[in-house]
DNA sequence: ATGTCTTACGGAAGACGTAATAATA
DNA sequence: TATTATTACGTCTTCCGTAAGACAT
């Protein structure tokens, strides 16, 4: 299948003139005769009836056009918009959020839609236990993850804010009261594990398996959701970490959070497969980091 | 937009792997990396992500294939069908006929049809008027038609049958009554004559201007179609001739019809555009003429 | 170390233009 | 005769393969 020849075909069709289809085409008529002829010998018979004076489709030829016409726009259509999507802020960004969409990722969100009205954001939860699978997949564009990741194909923008930890841990358990844990005392404490495919740096960051001086920390078992975690938590199975602003969403009865002391802050920040770069997704990037700007100015 | 690009997309999207898509496209695995990132420049954006380990789709290339799948599969389609249309016989075959389908017509389509029941036979009346004009538009494959024609950008088959000749009078011309009328006794009659598109020498055979031995003719005006026709004559503005079949399907009260003795009998048979030979168009015309070789051993 | 994508370079296929030819009105 | 499609032929683009290089597992 020769494209060239489609091509001159459909424009043949309309001048129904051979100059003024090479003018067109930016070909010689000769050209566009032999396009006509090669075309015609593949499909095995005459498409164009033609004279010297008169060129007009024959009914075969007819029916091919109609049949070839939607799909031959189609074509063009496709490579249009998509250097359109490339080049333009425009269509759907598909963003991840961890668990919550704090202030951060709907600021940004706010942010990126009021100076891109043409760009729609869809933003999708993506599960602890795999952070970036969608990413990879091709169903996200940008994730809003912990920093840093040590993924090779992937990269990461600048942090966007700090958030604290807060420890989990029934009602009933004597620390759920208490003010304030450190991260040493939870060595003294069995925590609930990450699963799924998630990679083992990001398994550690979130269920650290050693507490920053080096202690050991017993493991209690494996989950892949937060509410999965919070139902193991609230049976008294052991403790989970989770960020201040995750924590804050899912209070519930049975379960008391604790603010944690010792533990690195996590940084939040933007995720994206490495020379992935649209103008859509570079807008939203900048978005993110100009509405964070504005946060801390806010809080300073 | 280069089109071995888009053909190489697609298959690179499907296989996700160079040296299998090379494979399947014939080229080299260079090649496939060449093509691709040349449409990757050519929209402005990655389309792939890929290491030397793992390559997938961005979500633009994501995108970019749905919009662009239906339309690369509808161009192939559209060349297979009209290959299929050209050297099958299958589809769709426009035959025109003539103010009636006579049995030379409907035989022949039966014939057709009972040997070719994948392809459907349309039948288009067209207009006296201007017999050859939906051949030259291609809105039609084939026509039954008064042989010869002598048009240069058109072929005919043999001839299928003879058709003799009637007057139409107005019935309360003297002549209504005769079980016939010479040729020659038409120069003291004026005939209805034919306008329109139709070329000259086609008017000259329906409407003839001299007798057979040359004396004119006299005209009474020119009408489009058979009713027109039959109105005139009706009217007593003159008299008009018919082939004997179209003659007897439009027996009316206030015309009668006189065979006509002394013309060349009319021979009914296919005609065509020059060139425009697919399969199905092939086979009709086999099948007419074997219908008419068994017609004709009945006669006998 | 192996499998896989990428890059550089040279050769060959074929795409294209020019100009002469044929055909139509 | 003027216009237009077709054909022949030579040139030059560009398509493609080969082979070496880079990279990841």
């Amino acid at each position: 299948m020769e494209f060239r020849e489609l091509e001159c075909f459909v424009v043949l069709s309309e001048e129904l003139h051979f100059a003024r289809t090479a003018e067109r085409l930016y070909l010689s008529p000769g050209r566009v005769s032999q396009l006509t002829r090669s075309l015609e010998s593949r499909i095995g018979a005459r498409l164009f009836h033609r004279t010297s004076r008169r060129v007009s489709l024959t009914p075969l030829g007819e029916r091919f056009l109609a049949e070839l016409r939607p799909a031959y726009d189609g074509l063009a259509r496709a490579v249009e918009s998509a250097r359109r999507a490339a080049r333009e802020v425009t269509g759907v960004l598909r963003v991840g959020f961890l668990a919550t969409p704090t202030d951060v990722v709907t600021g940004s969100v706010r942010a990126f839609e009021s100076r891109h009205p043409g760009c729609a954001v869809e933003l999708v939860e993506i599960p602890f236990s795999d952070p970036f699978g969608g990413l990879r997949a091709g169903r996200l564009d940008l994730v809003f993850t912990l920093l840093p990741v040590d993924e090779p194909d992937l990269v990461t923008g600048e942090g966007l804010n700090r958030v604290s930890r807060e420890l989990g841990v029934s009602v009933r358990h004597p620390w759920a009261g208490r003010a304030a844990v450190d991260a040493e005392e939870l060595a003294g404490l069995p925590l609930i594990g990450l699963g799924g495919p998630a990679p083992a740096a990001w398994r550690e960051r979130v269920t650290p398996s050693v507490t920053p001086s080096g202690r050991p920390i017993p493991r209690a078992g494996t989950v892949t959701t937060v509410q999965e975690g919070l139902t193991q938590v609230a049976l008294g199975r052991g403790g989970m970490l989770f960020c201040a602003p995750t924590a804050a969403h899912h209070r519930r009865a049975d379960v008391g959070f604790v603010p944690v002391t010792g533990l690195p802050p996590s940084i939040l920040g933007l995720a994206w497969v490495k020379d992935t770069e649209t103008a859509a997704i570079r807008a939203f990037r900048e978005a993110a980091a100009g509405h964070a700007l504005g946060a801390r100015a806010m809080a300073a």
